[in-house]
DNA sequence: TTATTATGTGAGTATATAATCACATAGTCA
DNA sequence: TGACTATGTGATTATATACTCACATAATAA
């Protein structure tokens, strides 16, 4: 059985891995990675209602994963770290892996 | 908008992030991570029932977080790379800024 | 053969999540 | 003041997910 102290900590993992478990959140995340954005220009980018696009922001901001900031009647986002990008990369990997060993099935037909 | 090539990768990314996106599951990866275990350890290690352990195993196999093999009647699971623990170091970075930001919230008071 | 063990799965329920619409709020400017 | 713009949110619906129980399957051994 695990700790008390290990569930806390992999539920506050989960929170993190929650916040970007999703396509849309993905490229949210994708977007900011070259600086700050408002809502207005995240939801054109990554093609989706305003209002459903803030209300993923506010799930990211919640978990942690984002920051954001008032600018007159606009609202702000960015990364709160970047270290949420070491995912892409982690993902891209694990992704790799998965070609090499279709490749490796393949090559036994 | 986004291409067709940009949407396809990050719906990819974000399926790995889903299969890893649980408190169970993250317990599941950490138990994993000291080498293959069979569904009954694991099982036991999280305490939960095997047929949800089961469940969430198969998700992460779906997913290409984890691979698996027979051995007589149990079956022994894997991760299928490390670098699926990169994540762990991830949102390690994300909870210590976190408590960063928290402290400096703390100390304006 | 039967019994035992480890694992997987169908069905049901409860809960969580995503998307959309309409509307509310808050800041800006004429 | 009123009109306009950017953002957030309540309510609804549709869908996905997690969990439990009972049962199915598959490997093994007596």
């Amino acid at each position: 059985m695990l700790s008390k102290k290990k569930q806390l900590l992999f539920e506050k993992q989960a929170e993190i891995a929650k916040a970007i478990a999703h396509p849309l959140r993905i490229a949210i995340v994708d977007f900011l990675k070259d600086g700050e954005q408002c809502v207005c220009d995240i939801a054109e980018s990554v093609g989706s209602e305003r209002s459903n696009v803030s209300r993923h922001l506010s799930v990211m901001v919640s978990a942690g994963v984002l920051a954001c900031r008032k600018e007159g009647l606009k609202v702000i986002y960015r990364l709160r770290t970047p270290c949420i990008l070491d995912f892409f990369s982690c993902t891209a990997e694990c992704l790799k892996q998965q070609l090499k060993d279709a490749e490796k099935l393949l090559s036994t037909l």
